[in-house]
DNA sequence: CGCCTCATTGACCTAGTTCAATTTGGGTGG
DNA sequence: CCACCCAAATTGAACTAGGTCAATGAGGCG
């Protein structure tokens, strides 16, 4: 069940048979949600973080003028709100973009396995830190990129992240958003991000179609995009 | 020396003398940076923390065509890279906007704190966590708000955070960057800078003269940018 | 004084928005 | 199986925020 978190975590630390028992023994409740629902929303006290195993959920914050801006997207393996820990409470909302499901792993439990090895902590703190490096490069995206380019990154970051918990099928991959939701991520219209999408598709570069991520050229779409998965923090390390 | 650091760990964590005399007691060599230097660059392995107590400084990426995104600005008081504790390597530069001097806290000494007091790993992991959220509240800002209210929402927050640590005048404090990096900030041209920052004084709000911004209506500012502090967590919480 | 960098302004251009209409495709009831 | 429905995708045309290019102005400093 928790296989992706797992995988996520051995290609950046050293991981022992022994800490993969523990955290497997403390890992809670299973819930799920239908898609639309929030999972946590902005300003709760939270005791728990969840580690979603099933489906597509995004980190999001509304504006007053009832747009929505989207600032991360979770896959399974993924702790959606892992930053509540420290913080305890969050800035923002979570939601399902598809049906999910999620595992809580309580905050007690994450306190326990800090004590019985320091190494958790390291783990669960770089953890955030990848979330924090992704926002950074998001901004780049969005204040530094054309049009263009912000959908061929935002694709190509999808396709590594995917190949990491074994969702990637050669250079494709599910991506059930709509326009509208892919244009709350890119800072476009969904006007403008389907004229985007067509761009791609007749540049023979990438299709998004019936839910789906089909990268025709991963080299010239990364070039035209810019991208460095080094932000990703995916080589193994010493940990 | 690292005055400013306390208060910004004492608005949010209770924070004992004797863990304050330790943190004292660890910090490490000061190290003078001119204008324009790095402090830190992107990929290099790093050994220490560098607490910034004297100066202007930011995070940011280049892009391939010359131009360049900002990502945070760091005032006295912040570890601008707290995050390479955790990560080890840092994906983006850290550099001093006017002459900074920085105090080192080494890891080593780091690891010593927290073995001390796991009190420690919270408050620092706490900090890095707020550079998150401020990189979130950017997101929105790139994403999701009209030029005018970028600017003011950028003004509002380091209104904010320099009150913490004793740098503002009222509802003034000196800023001093070009409007070339305030636009590679905000995502925009430093033309269009020019016009966004003639258009806020124009309509009475604030004004950006000599490296100093003086807010005139802070409440229509704050109205104008959605400006919500909470992202900054700058409450007093229990720690 | 005379640079030199940065701020400021104008005129024109382009990426992205807005509004509105049309098409597509998956699901559902008969 | 088909007719219908509804949400989402697609396209067009007109509009606007922001970019580009280029010239001018203003302050700081050797």
């Amino acid at each position: 069940m928790i296989e992706k978190l797992i995988e996520t975590i051995k290609v950046r630390h050293h991981f022992s048979a022994e800490n993969e028992g523990l955290l497997r023994d403390r890992m809670g409740e299973t819930v799920d949600f239908a898609a639309g629902d929030l999972i946590v929303s902005e300003g709760r006290r939270i005791t728990y973080s969840s580690l979603l195993i099933d489906g597509l959920a995004c980190r999001s914050k509304d504006t007053r003028q009832g747009s929505r801006q989207i600032m991360e997207f979770h896959i399974p393996g993924d702790f959606v709100d892992l930053h509540s820990y420290p913080l305890e409470s969050l800035d923002h909302d979570i939601s399902a973009i598809t049906p999910c499901r999620i595992v809580k792993l309580h905050h007690a439990d994450i306190d326990e396995l800090i004590e019985r090895d320091i190494r958790f902590a390291r783990i669960f703190w770089f953890f955030t830190m990848v979330d924090a490096s992704v926002h950074r490069e998001w901004l780049v995206n969005l204040g530094a990129r054309s049009g263009i380019a912000r959908v061929a990154h935002l694709f190509c970051e999808l396709l590594y992240r995917v190949r990491v918990v074994g969702l990637a099928e050669g250079t494709g991959f599910a991506f059930p958003v709509s326009q509208v939701e892919l244009g709350e991520a890119l800072g476009f219209t969904p006007v403008h991000t389907n004229r985007l999408l067509r761009e791609l598709r007749d540049r023979d570069l990438a299709t998004f179609r019936a839910k789906t991520v089909h990268i025709h050229d991963l080299a010239a779409l990364e070039e035209l995009a810019e991208f460095e998965p080094g932000y990703l923090y995916l080589g193994r390390r010493a940990g």
